[in-house]
DNA sequence: ATAGTATTAACCGATTCGGTCAACGGAGGT
DNA sequence: ACCTCCGTTGACCGAATCGGTTAATACTAT
């Protein structure tokens, strides 16, 4: 891609980019046409053009921005340092959450790209892919004390129950258009506290 | 639509509702054409236009089916007879995989027309689903006997746990093409009985 | 004015789309 | 063998859309 993009206003550049984002999760990659990404970025398709050479220049600079973003995000989120696991999954969403804000469709398209299979882009996506996939493995539960919980509690199943409602809250928040991203979080910390007082000594 | 469609064998109409709730899932309204459905389901695209008259008229009635459908197996689920919160949440999610089995994605097209904002079909769409919006309602909890919970326990938290975690999980189903349906549904049977033994007295 | 840069309207050839229609093929009936 | 009916299709149409190019415009600093 053309390094003038970089030299945009970040307001600029942030447009773009979620115009792409939104664009590109409705729809499959074939199906999502620059003109429409740049009239939502607020640009015409020529200037569009002028940054990125194609559309699957563009396609794969999002996936990587997408895949970048997300892993520093996490990173930096210190949901890894948490030795709570309450905590950590908290941290988690919340890091999540602060995303949305900045790149409300990033995730969907993230979701999306990882199940795009147009022979266009497939190859060159699975390569950007390869090193998240094999993360994917969180449904099995990391070491935990199990002093610290209630006796008679199935750490297997708990861990089951509050991942699947955690992945549930996030299936609420990408779901139909825009929604009150405070509440979500602040809903979600009480049921955090739920379960503390549930399971925890 | 063309009454000619009901005449035909049911294993080839299935194909061809299949083939709709298929393609018209994957992208919006408008991205999905008709030859792509008819390619799915196996048939010519003068075919499909012989027995629906234009993509609208297909549209609207696979709409109509699935809202036929669903309520249906709903209402022979038994799950509104059951009492006991868990039963019922689980005789609801039976229902929904059983549906799953015949129609793939049915609810994925379901969930996507749900907020199609195409002009060409918005309004006629709108009226279908009407008396379906203020059902939807099912976040807050039913009515439940406290004597039968463990002291201490906010049901309100409680219900929101197991609604957001079935929720993870018939996202988990939809996600990614196809899967062990028969193992999703015992995982959940597991959690239920885990969700039993925590809350119940 | 000028030079350089950011931005676009207009255009191109190829493809795709919704929809139509004449024709094909097979299964009786005569 | 011929006819007829009917499910089915390939070929076609005009319009729209697509990715991508280019020549010209608007803007800005000198």
């Amino acid at each position: 891609m053309n390094e003038k993009f970089y030299q945009l206003p970040e307001e600029k550049q942030l447009r773009i980019l979620n115009a792409g984002f939104r664009v590109f999760s409705k729809n499959s990659y074939r199906k999502s046409p620059m003109n429409e990404i740049a009239g939502e970025a607020g640009i015409s398709k020529s200037l569009l053009f002028f940054y990125f050479r194609n559309k699957k220049e563009l396609y794969l600079f999002l996936m990587k921005k997408a895949e970048e973003l997300t892993s520093q995000t996490l990173r930096a989120s210190g949901c890894y340092g948490e030795t709570d696991l309450f905590e950590m999954m908290y941290q988690g969403l919340l890091a999540k959450t602060d995303m949305m804000r900045k790149y409300p469709d990033m995730s969907a398209f993230a979701l999306r790209a990882y199940y795009e299979e147009d022979e266009e882009v497939r190859d060159d996506l699975r390569r950007i892919i390869a090193p998240y996939t094999k993360l994917s493995t969180n449904k099995t539960l990391p070491k935990l004390d199990p002093s610290l919980f209630k006796e008679g509690i199935d750490l297997n199943m708990m861990y089951q129950d509050i991942f699947l409602a955690s992945e549930g809250y996030m299936y609420h928040m990408q779901q139909g258009g825009r929604i009150d991203v405070d509440k979500v979080v602040s809903d979600y910390r009480k049921l955090i506290d739920f379960w503390k007082s549930l399971y925890l000594k």
